[in-house]
DNA sequence: AAATGTGTCATCATACTTGTTGACACCTGG
DNA sequence: CCAGGTGTCAACAAGTATGATGACACATTT
């Protein structure tokens, strides 16, 4: 599920023409950090969700449709 | 933000007519992880999110509508 | 009155996420 | 060639989610 989750967030950076150091940046967060969301390695928190999730300029509902 | 999931896990889990201990029951979890969760004292994990919407029947990006 | 169901709260140990730092291989542009 | 961007991986400390147990007040039922 992880997995799926991470591929997904994947696309949707990737819809925008970002890199992973570039979303980071948005993110406020780690490049390692976003590396690890998207290679699904860790079971994020809501709020890491939500923040990725704005960041990328969507709903969290949008975000989960995985 | 916690705390607008947990308002809607509630919502939703009172749409199904059932108490917090028969969702921790279908969740197989304990009554207390679901009141934490309700009462948005904590900020929970992709997958906790993806057991209680399994637990109510509906997709994570549908429990997500917050 | 007593028992049961309900939601709430606190505490503990364990496992995990997160931010951070450092490293590696690969590719592309100067 | 080489400097920079890219994605990947490992390990650490600090903070936190989770499951478990126990407790409390309140309402409902028997």
């Amino acid at each position: 599920m992880s997995r799926k989750l991470g591929k997904r967030i994947v696309l949707l950076r990737e819809k925008k023409g970002w890199s992973q150091a570039e979303l980071a940046r948005v993110c406020l967060k780690d490049r390692q950090s976003i590396e690890r969301l998207e290679r699904g390695t860790t079971n994020p928190t809501a709020y890491t969700l939500y923040e990725v999730a704005s960041a990328l300029e969507i709903t969290l509902a949008e975000l989960l449709k995985i």
